[in-house]
DNA sequence: GCCGTTTTCGGCCCGACTGTTTTCAGTCG
């Protein structure tokens, strides 16, 4: 509805931005929106939803239609709003195009520029037509988003071309990739430079070797498209004494900055990314470093990972702000693959190539699969048997108890684990995860798998893989509820594609007093840097040191393992 | 259509770049 109001146009723009805010809540509820829709007051408490909107949903969920939606079909083109998506093309130049041309979903417009239809409009020249074709057949083209991962790492080596640019003083990068979210649609990179140097480093950074396509190049600002993925690059060059401002700014989300611009705007200043204002006098009061930002609006710094609209704010003007775990407080690796079964490397070259590169871990733990994982060559108990004396060798070999005695055992269909309960008893850590059954409601498996005695710890509890498979479906307050009363810990498991159990589901898990691990699952050398993505979604997920298990040394492990 | 520690009415973030026109509308972040 939020898109068709779009569509009509300027006279319907604050109920546009009102049925997104109410769709953004929605989207970003726990629970089903049944939960609340048993009145329309219950509804109406939820944030940007009103007693119109409010009413509108329990419509939907009882007659499975909305009477003003049906009626707005009847006046907006809706083939074609998927079109605002694409680059350059709003509610009024689609207006235009229907109003015109008759043009009613994207085929009709394809005809329409291969006819030579749109130079026939007022405002329409070559270059715009231009930029719409050549819009369309990227959008076709592209569509998905990367992987924060990948992200990082074009990001970080973008970053680095940027700052050999002379006259840069500072860049960093912003925006989504700052705020770690788990996938990201482009990358923003701010820069501090005197004002003369500002057209150089425009052009400099507009003909780097990895740019294919400049979509703007201002006298502040430049937005290129990457060889790499079709990955967008915007960077934005600020004066230094703008640099927090702008960070701020350029980090967002958005939603946390309107707020912020909000708070402002009652105190009668304003916000840009120039700094904080006076709105009368224009006077300038902020903007050096986002810190002095945040305190001029009765705020302490808001990390990146947090700033989401999702509370932070509220919560930081009424108490003191989490002390978000980081990679440095981490000890040990809780889940991790050796040649024993799918893992690319022995035992022992794993524990030493940890001691040499990760010298802050006091422990790993080796999480082979259980015999149901044929294709990953899970073990058989005798094996299991086989692997324990070998662990022993090892550490006696290293001179520390440094290699822990664990296991990625399957939940089976009925819940059980597969292999028998004696020998779970003899692991040190025990990891249960689901491996088969993706399509159906896994909450009772999950819970069962909490409730066996030996389990300390649930490993991917989604099981999703971000733009490939959906998660299974869980009733996340069941498994929590039965998390906390069987003393079972849940996984961030960080492979890049996983992020499993995702920054929301974390907070919310924490936030009822869940033991969260985070661990690499890794299955060669290259993935034990994985562990820094387990913390950034720990931190989206407000996590301080004490929520997260392998903070703690191995004995404090063991004594939480200890209350099953 | 939503919202309120000045408000139940009158607001709703703020600025840059492009293209087309010649002062601005549309779009984006």
């Amino acid at each position: 509805m939020a898109a068709c109001y779009r569509y009509l146009g300027a006279e319907e723009r604050f109920r546009t931005i009102a049925y997104e805010n109410a769709a953004r809540t929605m989207d970003s509820l726990k629970e089903d929106v049944s939960v609340y829709a048993d009145n329309v007051k219950h509804l109406d408490q939820l944030k940007g939803i009103g007693e119109s909107i409010a009413e509108k949903i329990i419509e939907y969920l009882k007659t499975g239609k909305i009477n003003t939606f049906e009626q707005l079909q009847k006046n907006v083109p809706m083939e074609l709003l998927d079109l605002m998506e694409v680059n350059g093309m709003g509610p009024s130049t689609l207006k235009t195009l229907h109003e015109e041309l008759g043009i009613d979903n994207r085929d009709e417009l394809v005809l329409a520029i291969e006819k030579g239809k749109l130079s026939t409009l007022k405002g329409f020249g070559e270059k715009k037509i231009d930029n719409i074709k050549r819009a369309l057949k990227l959008y076709k083209e592209s569509g998905t988003r990367l992987l924060l991962w990948d992200a990082l790492q074009i990001g970080e080596s973008v970053l680095n071309e940027v700052l050999k640019i002379k006259g840069v003083i500072h860049a960093e990068l912003a925006g989504s990739l700052r705020r770690r979210k788990e996938t990201i649609g482009d990358i923003d990179i701010i820069i501090t430079c005197s004002l003369k140097s500002r057209k150089l480093i425009i052009k400099n950074f507009t003909s780097l070797t990895q740019v294919s396509r400049i979509i703007a190049a201002g006298d502040t600002k430049a937005s290129v498209v990457l060889k790499d993925h079709n990955t967008q690059v915007d960077i934005r060059l600020v004066d230094e004494n703008e640099y927090g401002s702008a960070l701020l700014y350029f980090t967002g989300s958005k939603e946390h900055n309107i707020h912020l611009r909000l708070m402002a705007k009652d105190k009668g200043w304003k916000i840009s990314e120039y700094g904080l204002f006076h709105a009368k006098t224009e006077r300038k009061l902020e903007g050096n470093t986002e810190d002095g930002m945040y305190k001029a609006l009765g705020l302490p710094w808001i990390p990146p990972e947090m700033r989401e609209e999702k509370g932070e704010i509220e919560w930081a003007m009424k108490h003191p702000l989490p002390k978000l775990v980081e990679l440095k407080d981490i000890k040990g690796d809780m889940q991790m693959h050796s040649t024993w079964s799918d893992g690319a490397e022995s035992i022992e070259t794993i524990a030493r190539h940890i001691l040499k590169y990760f010298p802050q871990y006091e422990y790993i733990v080796i999480t082979d699969h259980s015999p149901t994982e044929r294709i990953a060559h899970g073990l058989k108990p005798e094996e299991f048997k086989k692997q324990f004396a070998e662990i022993d060798k090892i550490n006696k070999s290293l001179g520390k108890d440094f290699v822990k005695k664990g296991v990625e055992v399957d939940i089976l269909t009925d819940g059980s684990l597969d292999l028998p309960d004696a020998l779970l008893k003899e692991f040190e850590w025990v990891t249960a995860s689901i491996h088969s059954g993706f399509n159906k409601d896994n909450t009772v498996r999950l819970l069962q798998a909490c409730e066996h005695p030996s389990v300390h710890c649930i490993g991917h509890p989604s099981g999703r893989l971000i733009g490939k498979r959906e998660g299974y479906t869980v009733n996340w307050q069941q498994l929590f509820k039965k998390a906390i009363a069987t003393g079972t810990a849940i996984e961030i498991n960080a492979q890049p594609e996983r992020m499993d159990l995702k920054d929301d589901l974390v907070h919310e898990a924490i936030r009822k007093g869940v033991m969260i691990t985070i661990s690499t699952d890794a299955h060669n050398l290259n993935q034990y840097v994985f562990m820094k993505l387990g913390v950034d979604v720990a931190r989206r997920g407000w996590c301080e040191k004490v929520n997260v298990l392998n903070t703690k040394s191995w004995k404090e492990v063991m004594k939480f393992a200890s209350k099953k």
